[in-house]
DNA sequence: GTTTAGCACTCACGGCGCGTGAGTGCTAAA
DNA sequence: TTTAGCACTCACGCGCCGTGAGTGCTAAAC
């Protein structure tokens, strides 16, 4: 049953194992002989063809129900499909124009960025996508605000180098009026604008006195900002996934799913999975039924990637569905929303890379897949 | 079958409505005259239970699946059960304890508020939660930001008095420099601190060399922020709610809420409810089953109230669930959030605010749910 | 007039049996 | 190595039916 992954299938087993994923994809169902041969006209009778169904059974691509019933895909046959069969087929150009386009529309709103690339993504894959939003590696001051609320209870707003804002309320040891507030604003916008945490941290070593509550906590939000995952979690397209038989009737898979989507913690874990440094920006990464680490995804497929610019001001997005999934039409779409969104993410950083620092994303159809 | 409102109950027609409500939310299933008797020693035998029954089913208030089994109540049902019959249970203490302690510790974190408030709600009223956050009703400026990308391209930051902020694109008719655009910016956060839209505009028409791209830009954003409700829609408790057994059984229930919470454009008519005139802050409104008007809401009630400080900074918050939901509870819970979060946006805004604009927020257990 | 015991009637539900046919594995011949 | 032929398996769908929960009705009791 287990055999080592070095074993290497003959082309006419290849052709079957692609032909039966295809059909398993289309009809959710088991895949006969009889039906294969009826649909692809084989050259060869059923009776060879399930010959070497029993045998690519036996190498453990596939898995029969129960005796008389066709068969189905395993994990592994699918992790095969997806390494080396896969047709690499790029999403069609009218879909590719349309995302494109509504990008383009929403390019100036960028609060729109993640739920629009959401809904996108969710359609083009045909299943629940999930993203963060990009953020810098190296968190540079902007600009800070301070606003008084009441008591000595501070709203302190920090914009960073390229757009990120960061809110936090912070309880002064004193009370500081409007005006005092302003005034410690303006000396840490003076002072640290344009620097890093480590460049403020030495001028703070300097002149002992900006040493503040204030800018201890600016310096906080600084360094956690470059944690290397947003914390929100943008996620869409139940809705496209209930439709799929295998989560309608089995109602565990689809509570299954649901827990992951919402459970904030796990799906944290997942996305970080694209975190590890094999993966550069652009390639696709895909899980399938957990790969035995995940067991809440023991019956669900991830395709993710980061989009951004490489080290310096990424994200991560990516589609969670059935493992009866369309992996072509979903790596292709995951590839396409992440380099129009590293284009967006690109032209709003762009002033302050030089231009070799410029990452050219990957073109579509280009690196296949990339295994874990 | 469909007599006027104004039909008075007896006081024993009451109660058994109000204990077949009891049962059925329990058991999710029918009630029989039998179940009746035997739970509650009613001190009458089940065919006297059964004459009433009868009665109320002509009126409209149960229904019967078919002939030889129990009743369940209708829409109508609950709604008199909601208005007329329901104890007013408040939350009980210890959990009103954690939901406070939970906020009290994420107080400093805004970021948080709305995530927390999302999840706690769900648990509390076990039932899907959606929210959105506050908005101030008047937009007063407070600082502009403005940062160079690429091109003409500028990004946009606004701060609001209050601490609410608004990012966007801009893109200008002629390039400019980081150096020009903070001295833009200056220009207008000099001009136009502490005012509203309407005094920037009048402002722009005494010097009409105010009124740069920039400035309509911030104008716009501003005059939409005033908007009643904010647009993004956080919701959480999907995983909550698949439990229970009409949303895992009859997958078109399960798949039509999925659709509600997803479907941005039907949430936000939902969460509207809440701006009618005849709702104050504090005032809990119930739908059942849609009440004709949302069809996509026929297998579902939604507990909705708005939060924060009338006329001045409110957003919605509510839950979604099955209209078998435990609707003292679900109310209880969304009242104490809604007071909960109204608590800690009335410390953002209090300088703001003179003393008498002070809305005490409702206590629990105060003014009965109000119908629509 | 109201309540209730008694009884006939209804009908969803679950279990059972079974025919059907899709699909296989095996064997022996090409 | 392929394939025709064939026996075998077994999920699926269907119809049947007993069971019992629960009702409505009627007539007697309060």
């Amino acid at each position: 049953m287990m055999t080592p992954n070095a074993e290497k299938l003959s082309p006419r087993q290849e052709m079957l194992l692609r032909l039966i994923v295809k059909e398993h994809v289309e009809t959710a169902g088991t895949v006969a002989s009889g039906t294969l041969v009826d649909h692809y006209d084989l050259g060869v009778s059923p009776a060879t063809v399930r010959n070497e169904m029993a045998h690519l059974e036996d190498l453990g691509y596939l898995h029969q129900p129960h005796t008389s019933a066709g068969r189905v895909p395993t994990d592994r046959g699918f992790r095969y499909f997806v390494e080396r069969l896969m047709e690499d087929h790029a999403l069609p150009q009218n879909e590719q124009r349309t995302i494109a386009h509504q990008f383009y529309q929403a390019r100036d709103r960028i609060e729109e960025w993640m739920p629009l690339a959401s809904t996108v993504l969710a359609r083009a894959a045909q299943a629940a996508a999930i993203l963060t939003a990009p953020r810098t590696s190296g968190a540079i001051f902007k600009h800070l605000e301070l606003i008084a609320t009441h008591g000595r209870a501070v709203l302190l707003i920090l914009v960073m180098e390229g757009g990120t804002v960061e809110q936090q309320m912070l309880v002064l040891s004193e009370p500081m009026n409007q005006t005092a507030l302003r005034e410690a604003a303006d000396r840490l916008n003076q002072t640290c604008a344009g620097q890093d945490a480590e460049q403020i941290k030495a001028r703070m070593r300097e002149f002992p006195p900006l040493e503040t509550d204030i800018a201890r906590l600016v310096l906080s939000i600084m360094e956690d900002a470059q944690g290397q995952l947003s914390d929100e979690v943008y996620y869409y397209g139940l809705s496209e996934l209930l439709q799929a038989p295998e989560f309608a009737i089995a109602e565990d898979a689809s509570t299954a799913l649901v827990r992951i989507l919402e459970e904030r913690s796990l799906l944290h874990a997942v996305l970080a999975e694209t975190l590890t440094p094999s993966v550069g920006i652009g390639s696709v990464r895909v899980l399938i039924g957990g790969e035995g680490r995940w067991d809440e995804l023991r019956t669900c497929s991830v395709v993710l990637a980061r989009y951004g610019i490489a080290n310096y001001a990424t994200g991560t997005l990516g589609v969670v569905g059935p493992i009866r999934m369309h992996y072509a039409r979903a790596i292709s779409a995951v590839r396409f929303v992440a380099n129009v969104l590293g284009e967006l993410v690109y032209d709003i950083y762009q002033p302050d890379l030089r231009s070799d620092l410029r990452v050219t994303s990957v073109k579509q159809s280009e690196s296949p897949a990339e295994e874990v």
